[in-house]
RNA sequence: GCCGGGGUUGCCGAGUCGGAAAAGGCGCAGGAUUUAGGAUCCUGUCUUUAGUAGUUCAAGGGUUCAAAUCCCUUCCCCGGCACCA
């Protein structure tokens, strides 16, 4: 049976919070940081991806308690949006698959029945969040501050923002094409699938309508490619489609069923009807815009009326489908038979060649059909064949002659000219549709709709842009990457459509009460509310009291505490208080997120805290977090469920294990493909740890200081600059390598290595404890109260580095008895011999005095080969070797120069004589050879194969016989 | 397509403002310890060798005394791309 994690996770945990650990309270004494992670969607469990990001939050937090910082991390969650609805309605319908969802992932069955209203999903969830993720984790957040997009009080804190956002004159009204659920309102069609049940990877696709006129109606074909007029040859229509009528300004229009439907959604005063069969216009001659040609409709099955407006102009030249299909109907006898079309008819239509493109012939449409093997209409294939023909079109196409007066335009340039000319004629207008089916939560299906008075929060704005982008450059964003990128997406950013219709939950719009503001539009300037918002909910505050001019005191201090008491009833006291305090926390130090936000949710939340707050109070950092992936790098999709539910990870694995997972198994900013094996190994450290330390409790005596003290401590205190310089780049990996592989590596060297003296031990117990705090709280708080040592870490401060005790001389001591030891074992297996004892021969003292002599010249700047020969010779005890000599003075002349003094004065003013005769009992232990020490320099030593006179700083011979 | 990031030893990954690559981990192999546990410890893990020498950082060129690192070309992989916090 596992060891129970749980038990020892919670009592620390309930440790903390009754050392009131995690609350944050304005110190004007003490340096802050305040930082947050994106506070996640209500839209039902998390997975063990999503800890990731939020316990770097906690890890860096926990660090700067640690280091000095009075610490503030709120947390929330975003539950604007559909998400609750859909989901209260499914339970409230007995949706299996929900129910199974739900029970799977821990809800207790009693509670379903609490679940039929939106408000007491969010609430269920965001007890979940906090109490089984967040509290679970071990995290110090301060949980007074929590708060919800769905909260009254938050309500009035957004609307406040949204009549800056109007004063800073940013919100602005235009037609917008949304995608649009009939029951639910505007979705968002994302891959993610939040909103959706089906077709999250469609994309809207701006399509033209082209108007071919038969009589006094017109045929409506859409098409993404505008620029192949030219090359009409006949008309596509499919003859089992019952195709509609329908009047648009004073003109008759010919589409599909679900054309019609669509239509209206987009355009004024659209009207069915009538319907005609599509066989019935089989043999139509129909006059083609631009070109004034009349072309034949001819039959195609490949004719989706689901897709565009289910008629299609035909450009066989360019377009695979139309070739083939042309091909189709010369070959097919039923042509004539069954449609009554003339064979003369048929031979008439020929494809016309009208771009020019690398790599394709005449008629590239034939020429990818070719190269792909496609033979017949309707081959899957051809969708990749239009793409492809699409894209190299596209880029490099120019059209040809035949053109008229777009000859010899760029395919990119001629499409919206060729577009545009036939819009102003009137023969073209532009339709929106989607690239597939999608189907809302709700079950109906999603389509783009035209909206008139959409407002837009306008991000194009080119002073905000600049003012951000510039305000960007001081910040510190990770990573580095980001950095350089943001600036790309602030200029990229248009007008964002900021309110929706329909059945959601949110703030209601302030100008406007039909409206809902949306999902990303109220989580841009939050962080600043988790100031606030502790007075709502311990009822200080009532909303109705948090009137526009409350929060612009407490905000921008506009007004005076005095007047802002006087027309809410606040007490004027608590009104300076909640200023201060703002004051004093704001701006945030980090808003960390995942990877998707580059693009979501940062550039948003910095245009408005620039658009909005006074310059002191822009956020000072952002760093970006990559994902913990399924298998195949799938996301783990939260809406699908995830693979692993949280509590059962934390109770399978322990909390820490967790913890130390996320922070070391990679950098931040690659995706991790989630294992079990993996999280496996963490446990199986930690508890290595455990039981090292364990162990070290009970070790040691009083016996004197010796150098592998010193050693020890030399190491630990680079350690501790190591850590520090880690943690300031926020570097949690880098700084747990040090912590649970580096420092457990060197405590079993020291025991290896006979160090027994207890002072070291504890001093170097205590070192290590705290800094695993960040990371393994719960294991730290566990060892240190079993070391006997007073309080808790986490409320403690880590040592400062002691530089005065970080020795070179004592780490390179050290290093130099592992090379010797390694290269024990490399001749050992090299040579096959059975020795039975081992002889170290360590440098002659005039090798020493070369280096001395060459580490003074490159301090001096002025080593080199010619320059150390002649000092050296001119040394009697150096000349006496000889060739050896000049040879020596040589090669290190030319290793010195590339290195720095530092590195290289212990390697000839260590002693090695002594340092290898005090570790000659050591050498013996580990090699099970009696071992014999010598000087190169002691006469009459046994030497049978002249090996001594080969050893050189840093490298003593070794002779095994 | 636009913008961006990468290809290092079986795997994950250090190293990348040019200055001794093969840190560390995982996996694997051998040994020790231990009465079965995914435990722990030691040793090894590019080739070669009395501790040496050599080859290598996607491929090919170039700059340099010196290149995984800088430049050019080619091939391949990945990410983001707007109502998903």
């Amino acid at each position: 049976m596992a060891f129970d994690y749980g038990k020892m996770e919670a009592k620390w945990q309930a440790r903390w919070l009754d050392a009131g650990l995690n609350r944050a309270e304005r110190d004007e004494g003490k340096p802050k940081f305040m930082s947050i992670f994106a506070y996640p969607g209500v839209t039902g469990y998390l997975h063990v991806g999503h800890l990731r990001g939020y316990t770097y939050v906690d890890a860096i937090g926990r660090y700067k308690r640690m280091t000095g910082y009075n610490v503030l991390f709120p947390v929330g969650t975003h539950a604007t949006g559909n998400g609750g609805i859909s989901l209260a309605k499914k339970i409230a319908s007995g949706d299996e698959k929900t129910i199974d969802y739900l029970v799977r992932n821990g809800c207790p069955e009693e509670r379903l029945s609490e679940l039929r209203d939106p408000m007491s999903v969010v609430e269920f969830f965001n007890g979940v969040y906090q109490n089984e993720y967040w509290k679970r984790f071990g995290f110090l957040a301060d949980w007074r501050r929590f708060t919800c997009t769905l909260y009254e009080d938050y309500g009035k804190f957004i609307q406040w923002q949204f009549r800056k956002l109007r004063e800073a004159g940013l919100l602005i009204q235009k037609p917008y094409y949304a995608s649009v659920c009939p029951g639910c309102g505007p979705v968002a069609v994302d891959p993610s699938e939040t909103d959706l049940s089906k077709g999250g990877r469609a994309e809207t696709q701006e399509y033209t309508l082209l108007k071919f006129r038969h009589g006094d109606e017109f045929l409506i074909a859409a098409t993404l490619r505008p620029e192949t007029v030219y090359g009409q040859v006949c008309f596509w229509i499919n003859p089992e489609v019952e195709y509609r009528r329908v009047t648009k300004d004073g003109e008759t229009w010919i589409v599909s069923p679900q054309a019609a439907e669509k239509l209206q959604l987009q355009k004024d005063g659209v009207e069915i009807v009538g319907s005609i069969p599509g066989r019935d216009m089989i043999g139509w001659m129909c006059e083609a815009p631009m070109i004034h040609r009349e072309i034949p409709v001819f039959p195609a099955s490949f004719c989706d009326p689901d897709v565009g407006t289910g008629l299609v102009t035909s450009v066989p030249s360019d377009a695979p489908d139309d070739w083939i299909s042309l091909e189709a109907v010369k070959a097919d006898p039923r042509m004539e038979s069954e449609y009554g079309l003339t064979r003369e008819l048929i031979d008439s239509v020929v494809p016309i060649s009208i771009i020019e493109m690398k790599g394709y012939g005449d008629f590239p449409a034939k020429d990818i059909i070719d190269r792909m093997g496609i033979t017949q209409p309707g081959d899957p294939k051809l969708v990749d064949a239009k793409k492809q023909v699409y894209k190299d079109g596209h880029h490099t196409g120019r059209m040809k002659p035949v053109c008229g007066e777009f000859a010899g335009m760029r395919v990119e340039e001629a499409k919206d000219r060729m577009k545009q000319a036939m819009i102003d004629a009137g023969e073209a207008e532009v339709f929106f549709d989607l690239t597939e089916e999608v189907v809302c939560r709700c079950g109906q299906r999603v389509h783009i709709k035209r909206i008139d008075d959409q407002w837009f929060i306008n991000y194009a704005d080119k002073d905000l842009t600049e003012r951000t982008s510039a305000h960007c450059r001081t910040m510190d964003i990770n990573p580095a990457e980001y950095a350089d990128n943001v600036h790309g997406v602030l200029d990229w950013f248009r007008e964002r459509a900021c309110v929706r219709m329909g059945n959601w939950l949110g703030t209601e719009f302030p100008f406007d009460d039909r409206w809902i503001i949306e999902a990303i539009s109220d989580s841009t300037l939050y962080p600043i509310y988790y100031i606030i918002s502790p007075y709502a909910n311990d009822g200080r505050i009532a909303p109705s009291q948090m009137t526009e001019s409350f929060f612009d005191y407490v905000i921008l201090g506009r007004g005076s505490a005095q007047a802002v008491s006087d027309e809410t009833g606040i007490a004027s006291d608590m009104v300076e208080d909640i200023r201060r305090d703002v004051l004093y926390w704001y701006p945030l130090d980090m808003n960390l997120g995942g990877k998707e936000h580059m693009t979501v949710h940062f550039p948003v939340f910095l245009f408005n805290h620039i658009a909005i707050l006074p310059e002191e109070m822009w956020p000072r950092g952002i760093t970006v977090n990559w994902y913990v992936t399924g298998k195949n790098s799938d996301k783990i999709s939260k809406s699908k469920g995830g693979a692993q539910p949280i509590p059962g990870a934390a109770a399978k694995f322990g909390v820490d294990a967790m913890r130390l997972y996320y922070a070391h198994v990679a950098s931040m900013f690659v995706d991790v493909e989630w294992s079990e094996d993996t999280v496996t190994t963490y446990r199986q450290r930690v508890d290595r740890i455990m039981g090292a330390v364990e162990d070290l409790v009970s070790a040691g005596t009083d016996a004197p200081s010796a150098p592998i003290d010193d050693w020890l401590m030399s190491r630990f205190n680079n350690h501790l600059v190591s850590i520090r310089t880690a943690m300031e780049r926020n570097d949690l990996r880098a700084m747990a390598t040090v912590v649970y592989f580096d420092m457990l590596n060197d405590m079993r060297w020291y025991t290896r290595r006979g160090g027994d003296n207890r002072t070291a031990i504890r001093e170097a117990l205590a070192i290590w404890i705290q800094a695993m705090m960040p990371i393994t709280p719960h294991t730290a708080e566990e060892l240190w109260e079993m070391a006997g040592f007073d309080g808790l870490v986490s409320a403690g401060q880590l040592p400062k580095p002691d530089m005065s005790r970080i020795s070179a001389s004592a780490e390179y001591a050290e290093n130099l008895i592992r090379d010797v030891m390694s290269d024990i074992t490399e001749i050992r297996k090299i040579a096959g011999i059975e020795p039975s004892r081992l002889i170290l021969y360590t440098t002659a003292q005039w090798k020493r005095d070369v280096m001395s002599y060459a580490v003074e010249m490159l301090r001096e700047g002025r080593l080199t080969v010619p320059d150390l020969t002649k000092r050296c010779m001119s040394d009697e005890n150096i000349k006496r070797n000889g060739k050896a000599a000049s040879e020596l003075a040589k090669k290190v002349a030319v290793e010195f120069s590339r290195s720095t003094p530092e590195a290289k004065v212990p390697v000839f003013e260590t002693d090695e004589a002594t340092l290898f005769g005090s570790a000659a009992g050591f050498l013996s232990d580990e090699t099970g050879l009696p071992v014999e020490v010598y000087s190169a320099d002691a006469e009459g030593i046994h030497d049978p194969q002249n090996k001594a006179r080969q050893a050189a700083p840093g490298r003593p011979a070794i002779y095994l016989e």
